[in-house]
Order: structure tokens, then sequence, then C-alpha cells
DNA sequence: GACAAATAAGTGTATATACCCTTAATTATC
DNA sequence: GATAATTAAGGGTATATACACTTATTTGTC
């Protein structure tokens, strides 16, 4: 039972999804941005870039429902990676749509990038433990199903 | 060689944590911000204010330790609050640090999200579930443990 | 007391996020 | 076939994030 003092205060720094959530995810993407350094992209980068090598040539809007990530917000996201040579954007036959794709270098810094991923994920799973962390990826997975259910 | 390149990618997809605490945050941070809009705040400001009001007066380097956000990051976040008139930053006695504090505008504007905050986690509890909810928090907790462990 | 080590914070730069509003192109409706 | 409704995307603005580097102050050591 907490104390009269500040009972609220303790309730949202221990009991709100968005702080902890935020506060998770500043820590573990600091982490695997550090593990990702050698390859020169960050996690946000190196997921984006795995999931266009998946679907390439794909549109944006495609893309970011794909990556459930807000489409201006992935438009600003591909910038530094068109600007150094990753990602290729060109007009679809659909004179509205954008297609992204990887470049050659692209999928070169992909190769460099992936084991680092792996190490990243390795100690992440280390850490934490495997079976936290698989119950860490179920409980997310049906976070966004009940989000996107609406 | 189809099946070379399609199983790493949805492995990343499914199994990264940072891709799926990243991807997360968004989506429960927009319903948070959503909800918490006519206080005029957003979900990180309300947790900031919130844990000013109850260490207050408190020091940058502390309220960043408190909430797990580098303290650059936290010095710039202040900024709006400072703006707006729901936060004051003074020196402390000890000249090298400049405490926060909530101004009574401050304490009016939470005041106001409080009960916007509660019928967002209500929302969020009601969508995934209690048990679930619990289980983020306690997974979520251990993920903060487990890396700030070093 | 002088000076080195440690500490608190600010600045420059870059990426990440998403709202709102607008523009261009396609599709549906009559 | 002209026009309305829909769809894809870009730009403006504001917040959020953090690394590297710097500055100011205090503390520890002799």
């Amino acid at each position: 039972m907490p104390s009269s003092k500040s009972p609220r205060a303790t309730t949202v720094s221990a009991s709100c999804a968005c702080f902890n959530l935020r506060k998770s995810a500043r820590l573990v993407t600091q982490m695997y941005d550090r593990k990702l350094r050698p390859a020169g992209i960050r996690a946000t980068q190196f997921t984006l870039l795995m999931a266009i090598r998946s679907e390439a040539p794909v549109a944006i809007k495609a893309l970011s429902r794909r990556v459930v990530m807000d489409r201006t917000t992935l438009a600003r996201n591909l910038k530094p990676l068109v600007r150094n040579g990753l990602v290729t954007i060109r007009p679809g036959e659909d004179r509205r749509v954008r297609q992204a794709a990887l470049t050659p270098e692209g999928a070169k810094v992909l190769d460099r990038a992936l084991p680092l991923w792996e190490a990243a994920q390795a100690e992440f799973g280390r850490k934490l433990g495997p079976s936290s962390l698989d119950t860490m990826l179920d409980v997310l997975a049906r976070t966004v199903a009940a989000i996107q259910a609406d």
C-alpha cells in the first residue's frame, strides 16, 4: 500500500504504459544504436533497410503500414538513407506513388549490419533472459494488434 | 534463392526487441497524446510534470536519473514547459546546479491532465486486458533493470 | 592556497516523431 | 466525359532523442 505522500506520482511512474514503453525504448535503442555504429546506421534505419529489401520496390504508404510508422515520419526517416546513397526513391506507374528500393551500397551496408544486429539481439536476450524476451515480444505484438483493431 | 532473403526479414520484424518496442511506443504515445490534448500537453510532458511535482525542487541531473532520460534530452524537453510557464528553472545553492519546479500554472495543467491520463490508462487496459498490462509493465521494468545493471 | 579531478549543465548537430495543411493524380459517379 | 471523392505524397511546425564537445563550478590533494 503506497504512502499518503504522493501515491499518484508513484502510480504514474510504475503503471503508465506510455511512460514505461518510452523509457525502455530509449534504453534499448541506445544499446542497438551503439552496436550498429560500425555499420554507420542506427536501429531505426536498420529496420527500414530490412523492410525495403524484403519488399522492394515498395511505395511509401505500403512501407509505412508494414513498419507501423506514420507516413510523414517514414518519409523523413528515409531522407538520410537517400542522402547517403543507401536507398533510391523513384516514381511508380501510378504517378502519385513513389517507390523505395535499396541501392547496391545499401545492400552492402545491410550485410555489414546484420551480424551487428544479431549481436545486439544476443546481448539483449542474455541480459533479459530468453523467456522474458519471448514474453516481451508477445505482449508488444498484442499491444499493436489491440490498438490497431479500431 | 528465394529463401535466403525473406526469413531474415521476418525474423527482424518479429523478433527485434528494439523495433517492436519502438513500434509499440509510437502507437501508445499517439493514443496518450490524443487523450491529453485537451490539457495542452503531451505524454512525455505529463510524465515530466508529475516527476517534478513529486520531487521539486529537483536538479536536472537527478530528474534525468529519475525518469531514465538522457540529461541533454531532458533539458530540451523542459524547454517548451518553461516557455509555456508550467515549469521554472532556477540556480541551486551549488551554482553548477539548476533546479526545476512547477509553477502554479503547471500545477493547474497537471490537475486538468490527471483524469485524462487516467482515461488513457483505462482505455489501454481495456484494449489490452488488465493481466497483459501487468505482464507488460513487469517485463519493461525488468528490461530497464537489466540494461542499467552494467 | 594552487591546481588537478570530478561534477552539472549548455550547445551543435543529426535523427525520430507526428500533427496539420496542401498538391497532384487516380477512381468513382452522374 | 466532366466533376466529385478518394488516395499518395510533400512541406511547415513542433516536440523528442542523444552523441560529442565545451564551460562553469566544486571538491580533493599536495
